[in-house]
DNA sequence: TTGTTTAGATGATATACGTCATCTATATGC
DNA sequence: GCATATAGATGACGTATATCATCTAAACAA
């Protein structure tokens, strides 16, 4: 039956909201059409009057999940500042909560594969994503602009790739000594030295 | 019809050969059992009689794309040294040819994801080729051996996520820009100071 | 050489998927 | 209030999947 504008855009929020966890957790292909709807309570049929396609939904839930990061990192950024904002973000993106709970992290880590494979739409969008999660970044590094860049996203990538290895390593040990090699950044060694 | 011994060794490996490049290029959902069978040659049916699973499977493939990627890096090392081997598998890493060959690349980046979600034993076999990946690595880098191992953790996560985030993007100016960000290592910071 | 084992082919089964057609009950426009 | 448009439910279609049963021809053991 008809439901009301409001109803529906509360149930296309839902259902991109649902779909950027489900994705996240089980990936673009263990992500079904039929599931992630039983899950927002509704049937599959009512699905292509909010998605032209599944890759479409794929976009947009993408999107949500980068704009959910991105508001955390901002929110941060001018509560306590850039820089704490950002070495916040480092160690609690390298704790083992975010390796256990892919469904509320990092968009890039959890379907970065996935995405290489899909169409340009939703490629785009991780391209604005990673855009503006080096811009962030990078207002809490030192340097001049184009070291604060490159920094970022050396940051950017180690983070990233951590967290794929210490999900993908079933030990436990291995993954959590690589979540801790990576938690001091390049400070480390400076200290190490005093 | 029943093939002799060597035909049907030759056969397993052809077949773990073929996936481990199709799981590379297509990820474990997207790699069919049918299409595998038939990129070797030969029928869906006679699957069962060389892997129990099709998990069974992508544990094999996953250790022949490791044992490959280490077999290279060995043999640089013994050629050149350690130290401009791992230079030079750095800069191979993160150069635009391994971003468009995922099929001959680095099975953490291009699998990492996808393995977080298979059983123990495909996890065992990545915590293992990691394992030996941080070994083969940290032999070039220098600082004593508990230092050397955590820099190696580093490099590590930070080749894998650049890759992983270079695929993701459709933008090849951002990813190119990723890559030459991370090319050069923790050196860049004190040759930009000079 | 004969009998047995078996690798691979063929085909089936059960399940799952994305997408679409149709139906129904309701929200919206007049 | 009435006519129309439509969100979601139901069900179907075509395709694809992992796995298993059966068949057959060839390799191996005796």
């Amino acid at each position: 039956m008809r439901m009301s504008r409001e109803a529906m855009a509360h149930h296309h929020e839902e259902i991109v909201r649902a779909a950027s966890r489900m994705l996240r957790e089980r990936g673009i292909e263990g992500t079904s059409v039929a599931d992630l709807m039983q899950a927002v309570g509704l049937t599959h049929g009512g699905f292509y009057r909010h998605f032209e396609s599944k890759d479409a939904l794929v976009a947009e839930a993408a999107e949500a999940a980068f704009a959910e990061k991105l508001q955390g990192l901002k929110k941060s950024s001018k509560k306590r500042g850039s820089v704490d904002a950002v070495k916040d973000y480092a160690d609690q993106y390298l704790s083992q909560r975010h390796v256990a709970k892919p469904e509320s992290g990092c968009p890039m880590a959890a379907l970065g594969a996935d995405v290489a494979r899909e169409d340009l739409a939703v490629r785009d969008v991780f391209a604005d994503g990673a855009q503006q999660m080096l811009t962030e970044l990078s207002a809490g590094l030192n340097g001049g602009p184009a070291e604060r860049r490159e920094k970022a996203m050396r940051l950017l990538a180690m983070l990233v790739g951590a967290l794929v290895i210490a999900r993908a390593v079933g030990d436990q040990r291995l993954g959590n000594e690589i979540l801790s090699a990576c938690r001091q950044p390049q400070e480390s060694a400076r200290r190490s030295k005093g």
